[in-house]
DNA sequence: GATACTATTACTCATTTGTATAACTATCAA
DNA sequence: TTGATAGTTATACAAATGAGTAATAGTATC
């Protein structure tokens, strides 16, 4: 007398890490970094324990990609604008601005996992390391568009002072990056991105963006 | 032939508290917010298990409590300056942005214990409300700042005004925190300090903070 | 349609964790 | 000194957790 096994199909290896990477998502925005055990991901995916550990050796492995995959997400959502070149550098930096503070980038679930995630800076190597790197390839992104813009509007400024403005810039779109997704409800529609881009024409010093 | 009880010292209930509390942030700090387990926290306020609950009912309470004393100490560090009023308006100014992002405000475990709060912020309804009091509180001291500083220097601007300036300059400083407690060893002293009054002089287009 | 491969399940195990409760003792008041 | 109080320890327990292993069955290939 067997008891019947679960039945199942096969998928293939990037389609389940995706999906174990996702469920992984899914329980630290419900209850935070601490809900998300292996057990409760292989739930969500629809899968059993096992499974996770076939695909991922670790469970820091597992944050560690599912941390790589949530910065990658935004960050390509917050710049693909960057390519079309066509576009005048001012009006760059504000599809740049704009993209960064509404969703799919601004939302709550996108601060839970970015928190949950710097939280553990200290404990995971790898957190460490890919967290330093998102962080200057976003900032690098805000000094190639500063330059842009000083170039076009014919101004010229040293480098240090340049990085600077990067510095600057970057730290008040983050900021109200955070104060939007951790309160949606407190801001009007597009109160964010306003504020956000007069601001940066401020901080630069620029009659228009 | 009984086994010797390990010794102990009865403490007032406020120092117990707030020794579990300290020990409750080491945990957070070393470990992220998984790290912070009764029997670590026992460990490290040198006293046993039974002694937490005894003060706390829930690990949630702990928590709570944890993170009430937290904001309510950095709060406190970054703005008892307000309360002198013989100073002008732009020198308080360039005070709370000091304080800002100079320590003890500004240092790694402050943005860990931070973010390891946050990050709970849609799972444990205490912290989303002390959040959102704690987020409001500090934006407020921008804004009255901010409109002294307007009624120093003869400007005039409506409440709406003044409250999108508020937003601003909060998601200024605190990016600007951010990106100092995270990372401490890339940035050179006062640099951030320096950052932060220009770039809020700007954002309120003052010639002089 | 039979075979081989490996993705997947099922099960196990030692630890850890939150919570609960009873026993003990430091401390203070009388 | 004595007794009472409550801060503190010791111990227990069920549940959850990360990790490991063997058996199984989808699925592609021939």
């Amino acid at each position: 007398m067997t008891t019947p096994r679960r039945p199942f199909r096969r998928a293939g290896e990037e389609e389940r890490r995706s999906d174990l990477i996702a469920a992984t998502q899914e329980c630290i925005i419900e209850g935070g970094i601490g809900a998300a055990t292996i057990r409760k991901v292989a739930d969500i995916a629809g899968v059993t324990p096992g499974l996770v550990r076939y695909y991922f050796a670790d469970k820091v492995s597992l944050l560690s990609a599912t941390y790589l995959v949530t910065m990658s997400t935004m960050t390509q959502q917050a710049t693909p604008i960057l390519i079309d070149s066509d576009l005048s550098a001012c009006a760059k930096f504000r599809l740049f601005i704009q993209a960064s503070l509404t969703a799919p980038v601004m939302q709550p679930r996108n601060y839970q996992l970015w928190a949950s995630f710097t939280s553990l800076i200290n404990s995971i190597p790898e957190i460490t390391v890919m967290h330093r790197q998102a962080y200057l390839e976003y900032r690098n992104s805000c000094e190639v568009l500063i330059r842009e813009v000083f170039v076009e509007t014919g101004r010229d400024l040293d480098d240090r002072k340049i990085k600077g403005l990067a510095i600057a810039v970057n730290a008040l779109i983050d900021g109200l990056w955070i104060e939007g997704c951790m309160a949606v409800e407190l801001f009007e529609d597009d109160e964010l991105v306003e504020l956000g881009v007069s601001s940066v024409q401020q901080i630069l010093g620029l009659k228009e963006l």
